[in-house]
DNA sequence: CCGTAAATGTCGTCG
DNA sequence: CGACGACGTTTACGG
């Protein structure tokens, strides 16, 4: 990894136009091929090239370097470098990665081994059940036979609650399966999203994810 | 701007559980108080803090030192300084700023001096129509005087439908205006967004934003 | 490679 | 502070 701090101005030129006014700022080049542009504000970086793309640096005696970043798709990063103040290289090697716990994909396999949480007597028919405009989260029916369509999230806001409502329109229209109810379950359930989810008939459930894993880890099972 | 290369292992706890195991990692540390991991590949950091958040370095003679970096929200990020490569630091100053010479603010001011692309001898009621719930991108009415709302989007994904059928349903309420019909425009319409928006009687318009500067502009004009 | 949904999304603006 | 929409969203996953 290259770490750069110069003076430089800088211009993107894609999927829309940008312009970056001449100032002091870390020009990050990774071994990948990724450029990000960082100042001392802001979690995001101003300006960036993702890989795979190409450097081009223009070097001449009288006017300052000019980099130019391509990638296939045409745009281009262009960083006129007027005064490099640090310029140092670094072996970081390939990073092990990130183990992520918690998300939404382990809800889904928890509470498919676990329908028996929204009802006494519900089995699963299916996870990722197919429909036109895409999958609902799971399938169920209920002890007497009727499906059910859930629709997890980690947080349950505004969207979800829209996007489960498209998926039990659809497969109502089945009359093999009709009537579908829904339920919308999450760790948590903005207010919003419940007064909506309550007034279209969709029941809301909360999820509490260490009750959820602890009944599916042998470790910490009680029985 | 504090750029420290380090070996070093990462915990996150907050909206979720993250974990990095052991390797050589840039750490930096802006002004502002951001905290950004990176390794060798990916436009995005592998872990971060956002500022405002504080930091407590715990240092001892036997264990490696201890970064605990806390936000308000009580979300933490430990990293654990095994071995300490490079620590330079930097000041940039302050970012005057991008400057973003953007798309979609000119499709709507384009569409809207030729809706006669949307249909023969329509003509435009008002731009950024207000309802309850927000403005309507157009407000049009057809050759017959039959009114029709039309939503612009860059990229035309579902959202973007259900935004335009809740507008719809408003403006169907006023007896002036009913009954309005739906136009989804955008330069790129996504096959599940076009589905959707064409199942809710919504007609689908791809736009084709040079020919529509070409109109617009003296240079490319052809007579 | 395209399409779809998730994200510690982030970042504005507006009540 | 929360809701909502835009983002050069980016990223992961499946067909």
């Amino acid at each position: 990894m290259r770490l750069v701090i110069a003076r430089c101005s800088v211009d993107y030129a894609g999927r829309l136009s940008a312009h970056l006014a001449e100032a002091v700022r870390l020009i990050m080049v990774k071994a990948d091929g990724t450029f990000l542009i960082h100042a001392e504000s802001s979690h995001r970086p101003l300006n960036w090239m993702t890989a795979p793309c190409s450097l081009v640096v223009v070097s001449t005696d009288e006017e300052p370097d000019v980099w130019t970043v391509t990638n296939k798709r045409g745009e281009t990063l262009t960083i006129t470098m007027l005064e490099v103040l640090h310029d140092s290289d670094h072996d970081l090697g390939v990073d092990p990665g990130l183990v992520k716990d918690g998300v939404e994909a382990q809800l889904q396999e928890l509470l498919a081994a676990q329908v028996e949480l929204l009802g006494e007597g519900w089995r699963l028919v299916r996870r990722e059940y197919p429909t036109a405009i895409g999958p609902v989260d799971l399938l169920c029916k209920d002890v007497d036979g009727v499906s059910v369509a859930v629709e997890i999230k980690r947080r349950g806001e505004i969207d979800g609650v829209e996007q489960l409502t498209r998926y039990l329109e659809l497969l109502n229209r089945d009359p093999l399966l009709a009537p579908v109810t829904g339920i919308f379950a999450a760790q948590e359930i903005k207010p919003q999203a419940r007064t909506l989810a309550e007034d279209r008939g969709i029941r809301c459930v909360v999820l509490d994810y260490d009750v959820m894993r602890g009944v599916d880890d042998p470790d910490t099972r009680l029985f």
